[in-house]
Formats: C-alpha cells, sequence, structure tokens
DNA sequence: AATATTTAAGATAAATTTGTCCTAAATAAA
DNA sequence: TTTATTTAGGACAAATTTATCTTAAATATT
C-alpha cells in the first residue's frame, strides 16, 4: 500500500509529534529507537517533509525535529502519503495503465476507483494530531 | 497497490478469458501484445497460476492459455491477488508491523482495517467473468 | 520418427527501492 | 573562538522487484 520511505515517515512524524506534545525536541536516533525505523533513512524521508513544511528542523546541540500544534492540526495524512509516494494511490490504474478513466476505463476501473476514493477519504480526514493523541495517550503503539 | 506482476497477471487472466468464451487459446505472445505486458515476465506469473488451477495451459503447437467458463465464474479476483501478492493487502498493518491488531493497534489500525476491508470486499465480490465481460464487450480496455 | 511450436523453468540482467556511510554545514554552549 | 552535537546531503551498498534470455520438456502435425 505505502512504500517503506512513506511507512517509516508516518511513523516518525507521529512519534515527533508526540514528543512535540510534551514540549520536547525529537532527534533522529530518538525517532529511530522510538519508531522502529532505520535512522539515515529515516534522516531522508524527514528532510523532505522538513522541506514541504510538515515538520521543522534544528541543525547543533539541542536540535532535532519538532511540530507545532497547528502544524498538527492542520497536517492530514494525505499530504503526507502525497509528498512522499506521490497521487497514484488517488488516481493511479489500479492495473497500471498509463491512463484510465470514465471514459475509457480499465476492466477494474468502476470498483478500483470506489476503494481509491475511500483511501483518499480517509487520508484526508486523519490528521497528524488524530494519531499523535492516541499514541500520546497509550492507546496505539510504533513498534511491534 | 498491486505489484507489477499481479497488475501483468491480472491483465493477462482477463485477456485468456475473453479469449476463451471465444473459444480461442491464447498463446503467451497474443497475452503480451493485447494485455500490454512483458511476455517473458508474464508467462512466469501465469506458470503461478496455472499451478493454482486459475488457468489452463497447454504445450506444443495449438498450445496456450485458456479458461473453463465455470473457472471464470468461481474464481474471484482477491484468489489471484493472494497467490501473487500474498495476504499481506488484506491483513497486513499500513504502517509495516510485524503484527497490528484490536488489542495492540498501530495509529493507523482503526481506519486502516476499514479500508483493507473494503478492497477485500472488492476482490472478493469481483469474479473473473465479471472483468472480462466488460472487455469482450468492448466497454473496457487492457492497453493505453 | 522427425519437425515445428508452445509452455516450463532456471540463470542472468536491469531497474528500483531500501538502507548505510561519510563529510559538510549549522549552531548551542563552554 | 573552540568544541561538541545535530541535521543536510551526496556517494555508495544491499535487497528486492521487474524483466530478459536460454535451454528443456511436452505435444500436435507431417
Amino acid at each position: 500500500m505505502f512504500s517503506k520511505a512513506c511507512e517509516h515517515g508516518i511513523k516518525a512524524i507521529i512519534y515527533i509529534a508526540t514528543q512535540s506534545l510534551q514540549g520536547q525536541r525529537a532527534k533522529i536516533g530518538d525517532v529511530a529507537i522510538n519508531s522502529g525505523s532505520p535512522g539515515a533513512f529515516t534522516a531522508k524521508v524527514l528532510g523532505t517533509l522538513t522541506k514541504y513544511n510538515i515538520v521543522n528542523s534544528y541543525t547543533g546541540p539541542t536540535g532535532g525535529f519538532d511540530m507545532s500544534v497547528k502544524q498538527m492540526r492542520q497536517i492530514r495524512m494525505s499530504d503526507i502519503v502525497k509528498i512522499i509516494d506521490g497521487d497514484n494511490i488517488y488516481n493511479g490504474c489500479g492495473l497500471g495503465l498509463s491512463e484510465c478513466n470514465e471514459s475509457k476505463p480499465c476492466p477494474m476501473h468502476d470498483k478500483f476507483s470506489k476503494v481509491r476514493a475511500g483511501i483518499k477519504d480517509m487520508l484526508t480526514k486523519t490528521t497528524v494530531y488524530d494519531l499523535a493523541k492516541g499514541l500520546h495517550e497509550g492507546k496505539t503503539v510504533l513498534i511491534r
């Protein structure tokens, strides 16, 4: 469904958000340990997300990553997925055709587009804050 | 969503089914041309699907692939996807955790499992015949 | 029986994704 | 100003997926 880069990116963002809720910046090492993801790899993904103002980064001692509550509430999972994996998941053909639409559909188009709409809807309605809250309250986990 | 192997496999199966509806076996070369997929690669996927009795293969002149109408009506897209891509799409965690369930869920579990159920439902309710019919009637296409 | 045609299957190659490593740049603190 | 710490980013490596190539096995036809 999502690429590994995207999975790691999402987990990292959720962890950073929970730390930010506690007034703490998260260093990439902490992020890696607490989100169960490879540090250097995740660092690159966070670099991309920083460029898009999804998360904020700071160099030097006391540096790390953080998010404002405003960011957490505004940024939707659909934004993050789109930045990392592109929008193929929202618009792409289920059978990989370069184009596929109502007027010239692939055999799965009708049924597939409904599923896709469901995914998009779900990701669009879910903010970083929504997910960070569950983790912060101990109702969900990032590692197993 | 699906791997390339799965996309090519599904397209190939749908093409073979339409040919079978016309009483014709499809050779791998025909399949490749008419489903827009790489022949040798798709041949391997069809080899796997043959092993699982999704499709029938015959060697020698007049050989090729075909499906009975009974097969087309019984075999669901979920069967094909499971054989090629495994059942991660039905049961896997959206964030890639090795385990993820109600009692110890990842932050996306609740919302993600609904989406997954939608995908599974769609694939389970769609048979090869359903899709082959649309292609056979010229309502859908395999190449663009 | 010989031949031509087709799938089967293993080896190999190319491309993409995932992951690591190392150096540079930024910056807080001593 | 020096030092230690952290992200940034390029080069590189490993793993996986996608795709090709070649030979063997099966089989219909002559």
